[in-house]
DNA sequence: TGACTGACAGATTTCCAATTCTGTCAGTCC
DNA sequence: GGACTGACAGAATTGGAAATCTGTCAGTCA
């Protein structure tokens, strides 16, 4: 980590750190040594460890929700969306679950303790779900529900499927046929009559 | 507690001990001597602590699955008494939460460590909702869905406002209706296409 | 001047010895 | 004979002294 001490530069250092150590063994003094500066100087950019570890959690949680836009964004019909919206949410947690789970372990554990980001992002995630619900709407392929309500209540029935509370059920092989059970229902629910 | 040391009379008692000691502190010692005798008694009657914790969990949520029978057996519509039945076990679960922080927090420790018993409660609340749709079904008052499939997805899909690892995020005075506007979706989908 | 250091107080964590607990079983008591 | 005790080994937990960490700041250096 040669040049200059900058925020950015210290994130990266952070997550390394953080993957390394573990969410409960991680210092600043630790991610000041790898840094090689003093951890004063690591305070000078982060006005406390909690600040630092926030901004580390929303560069993670900016990671997994930036996927997801390009969904919204998409052209599709709005129930493909969301159907894919849904289980790339659905994989991308339960991927980093398997995967790395030193990482989920800190995501996990950050979620009980940076609250105030996660509810930042899951505002964010139902606001995602609520455009494609929008979009489904104005076109008329969609009940005439509101969008907010609607994209809300979807994040919360498929929590089971994201939540990281809930990782620990993830090992049944099935998961994916109960999540599109699941998402029949609920997208059952959000045709219109006709 | 005179007369002879039975089953139930350790359960009653060690139900007592866990409310007032809390889950972490509670030793089998503690029972015993709750009962005046030596803990080697105890293990004539359960082969360990764990099968002790167990059957006391086992207790605790068959109290929660009673009354749950009855709305299942009773005879309104199937949608006012699927309704009733995840409203009924949602606020018996965020009751205990609310009022008695002591048991719920055995309750939740115990929901990650007795899976196997905690996996059986569930199998029976699936199977409770199950027998819900398959009454509508039925009746044609609900669209020809698997029975078992619906009740457990409707089981998932509430997860987050009856399972324990969420009771954090049972604070939101709002919760109620959010509950209703999953429930309008969920019934919605499983009602027959007119 | 302003990024950085290093020493510091109080809070937190770690470590290890001493205690307590779990699970077993030979022996007591009725 | 069968319910119960009490002593035991190994595992787990506790308490408290020692070490480390967090957050601050006066002082260095370039």
């Amino acid at each position: 980590m040669a040049g200059p001490l900058t925020r950015e530069g210290i994130l990266d250092t952070a997550e390394q750190v953080l993957r390394r150590y573990g969410p409960a063994k991680t210092t600043v003094v630790d991610v000041a040594r790898a840094l090689d500066v003093s951890h004063g100087s690591v305070y000078r950019h982060f006005s406390s460890k909690a600040a630092l570890r926030d901004a580390v959690t929303q560069r993670w949680l900016d990671r997994v929700s930036a996927p997801l836009e390009e969904i919204v964004a998409g052209s599709g019909s709005a129930e493909g969306r969301l159907r894919d919206w849904v289980r790339t949410l659905a994989a991308t947690k339960q991927g980093i679950a398997r995967e790395d789970p030193e990482l989920f372990a800190t995501f996990r554990r950050v979620t009980d303790e940076a609250g105030e980001v996660v509810a930042a992002h899951v505002d964010h995630l139902a606001a995602q779900v609520g455009r494609i619900v929008a979009d489904g709407v104005a076109s008329g392929e969609l009940a005439a529900v509101d969008p907010e309500v609607a994209g809300r209540a979807v994040l919360r029935a498929t929590a089971l499927f994201h939540h990281p509370a809930h990782a620990d059920e993830w090992g049944d092989p099935r998961l994916d046929d109960q999540l599109d059970a699941v998402l029949d229902l609920l997208l059952d629910g959000l045709r219109p009559r006709s």
